[in-house]
DNA sequence: CTGGTGTATTGCGCTATGTGCAACGGTCAT
DNA sequence: ATGACCGTTGCACATAGCGCAATACACCAG
């Protein structure tokens, strides 16, 4: 709601895209460039924005740092962390832990898998909301209605043959989800890369984060990636008693 | 320069610590409670900034997401990634890739290792900039004048017994790491890591980025681990050249 | 249910602040 | 040299952001 603070936040998303230089900028946002200077300069000033050798713009490095210093103060995610890991050896697998907000899911941890398979998501990317084990965790746990609206305002990619394609097998998908307490990803976001997810629960009983076991075909098949599931959803409800044990706590 | 801007922005650095209500956020800004809300809405509405439960703010989801992307579209990144992957093939340790920006180093690209010893580094993550071997590299380019000035500035955390203890060492240090070509990080961060690191060139000839191999001294002595230099140094230039052949191109 | 304290939120009048303009300066290529 | 292009500066005007004070809301105690 205040216009000048909206115009400059308004660049980063654009500058994420790519460098820009000042004219293409102050294009962009329907501005004189004297004031798109003004804007930059500011943001510049606050590490947000650099200003490369060709003078052109693109983000800078206190964005990686404040988005770096936040995902390490999230209170779930330190909670959790050990018992990722305490999973991860015991399992061999990649274990990721992921939390909704705002329409958007998003991996806040990661633990590695020991195989050298790697497979390409990384803390801080958003997931693949409508495929995703740990996306339909979170969001079967939506008020019915704020789920229904969501459903029908997202895209439905296709990457697999076993993608869900479209909004009313999505509200169905995570009414069983929401039923059985736990989630699968059988190949619907990479043909070869299975998952097993468990919800990790609040005080209040609301889900709070998900996180998951994957694991690629050649590895171990659906069925023996089903065989943890007991395992995960222990891990998970560990996590979850020492989350609602200690309830967000600032002393300061 | 711009007030507003500058205010609004000031207020993320103070979320990076640690949640905060409305009252905290205006009293740490010197600024009424009105107009801190007026600009934590506007940051609300651009998802950086994320209204928990509780009703205290938070930093959001698109920060991570910002920072994400704008470190994939860094175009050295994307060059560089692949003689990552396959350096660390040939070798097995974990591969850096850094780059300096203001006053900082940090990692923007990681391959682990794979043997299951974990280094605490991340990508975005501040390097430790005065025993980085990266680190070295990157500052030792710098224009004289600058690198003196900077190494002032610095801090000198004695991480070890062995980490270099003020400016006068560093910029000594600098003085031979420029003269040789390439930089190694003797157990100065971490009592048992080594790390041997060699530069990444742009056209221009100056040390666009630079790369390094780590390993603890249970898996390799340091000597070991020097024979690995010619390989380093290898892929590095090998990096150059890709980069140098092709300056940022954005057909757009 | 009532009164009280701690919040967040709203509306408003004032002036500081951000704005676009137009003129300047520097760089590159022809 | 000359012109085109982009970034930068100073300025006068009016908008847009500011703090104040009053309101609304939630939580707790009596």
């Amino acid at each position: 709601m205040s216009q000048t603070v909206d115009r400059a936040l308004s660049i980063l998303p654009l500058l994420a895209e790519g460098p820009a230089d000042l004219g293409q900028v102050a294009d962009r946002l329907g501005v004189h460039k004297s004031t798109a200077l003004r804007l930059l300069r500011t943001l510049h000033e606050h590490g947000l924005v650099y200003r490369q050798s060709d003078q052109r713009y693109r983000l800078g490095a206190r964005l990686f740092a404040l988005a770096q210093e936040a995902v390490e103060n999230l209170d779930v995610r330190e909670i959790a962390h050990p018992h990722l890991v305490r999973l991860n050896e015991q399992c061999g697998h990649t274990v990721h832990l992921a939390v909704y907000e705002e329409n958007e899911v998003l991996y806040i941890d990661k633990v590695e898998s020991r195989y050298p398979v790697r497979m390409y998501s990384r803390i801080g990317k958003p997931v693949a909301i409508t495929v995703a084990a740990v996306a339909k965790l979170l969001l079967a746990d939506l008020p019915e209605a704020e789920r229904r609206v969501l459903a029908e305002k997202l895209d439905y990619p296709m990457y697999t043959a076993r993608s869900i394609p479209n909004a009313p097998a999505f509200l169905k998908e995570l009414a069983t989800v929401r039923e059985q307490g736990w989630a699968t990803d059988l190949g619907g976001h990479e043909e070869s890369i299975n998952c097993v997810a468990a919800p990790i629960r609040g005080a209040d009983g609301r889900v709070a984060a998900a996180m998951s076991v994957s694991a690629p075909n050649v590895v171990v098949t659906a069925d023996e990636l089903l065989t943890l599931l007991p395992l995960v959803r222990r891990t998970a409800d560990a996590i979850s008693r020492d989350y609602s044990g200690k309830p967000p706590k600032d002393p300061s």
